[in-house]
DNA sequence: CGGTTTTGACCCGCGC
DNA sequence: GCGCGGGTCAAAACCG
């Protein structure tokens, strides 16, 4: 699979690999969920038959063998657009939530992500941020917001997917390159 | 000075 | 039609 098909958290996720973020983040925790369950998180880790998805579940299984922890995936397409337009023909493609208990509340994916708006929703007294990928063509957007009931956890939400590599791609190959491949598939959330 | 963030306003879908 | 909630716009402020 091309990695430009791919969503946006390509590119974090080994152990090894030097990432700004980890030091700050529990990726131990991380979890991905259903974002077709609207309100509450719908944590599940079964329900994996979405006919349309892209993001196979192998790419991620990687990651589970590797550490251990309780680890639900989930990936989806949206299939429930908005009352009964099925299967819409904007390219809204896919959807993928993910819940990692981190402090910060933006995390670096490699992509470049302008920011344009902030809402308090409901049910949750933390805001809720809205990024767009700033490529441009590239629509790409993403929403991070805070567990409500946990506000160590963030909630990531992308929409979409690049239609562009990742700015950091070229890094990260060279990384891939001089890597060992085995270990590497073994920690990655996602190869690249 | 150009790109990004901030933030209130606006828009739109949905339920009543 | 109206209100609510979620998503986006856009102008001003901010920053490197």
């Amino acid at each position: 699979m091309d990695i430009s098909q791919n969503p946006s958290f390509t590119c974090f996720s080994d152990e090894n690999f030097i990432n700004p973020f980890m030091d700050n983040n529990d990726f131990s925790n991380l979890m991905f969920f259903d974002v077709d369950e609207g309100g509450n998180n719908g944590l599940i880790d079964e329900e994996i038959s979405s006919p349309t998805s892209i993001i196979s579940s192998e790419t991620f299984t990687g990651e589970s063998g590797g550490s251990g922890s309780a680890t639900t995936l989930i990936k989806k397409e949206s299939t429930k657009n908005r009352g009964s337009k099925e299967s819409e023909t904007k390219e809204m493609g896919h959807r993928v939530a993910f819940r990692t208990r981190s402090k910060i509340d933006v995390m670096d994916d490699g992509f470049k992500w302008r920011k344009y708006g902030k809402k308090s929703v409901k049910n949750n007294i933390n805001k809720r941020n809205y990024y767009k990928c700033s490529s441009e063509g590239c629509s790409v957007k993403k929403r991070v917001e805070r567990d409500s009931e946990d506000a160590a956890y963030v909630i990531t939400t992308y929409d979409g997917v690049h239609n562009h590599e990742s700015p950091s791609h070229v890094y990260y190959n060279e990384m891939v390159l001089s890597y060992d491949h085995d270990n590497w598939n073994q920690h990655s959330l996602l190869q690249c």
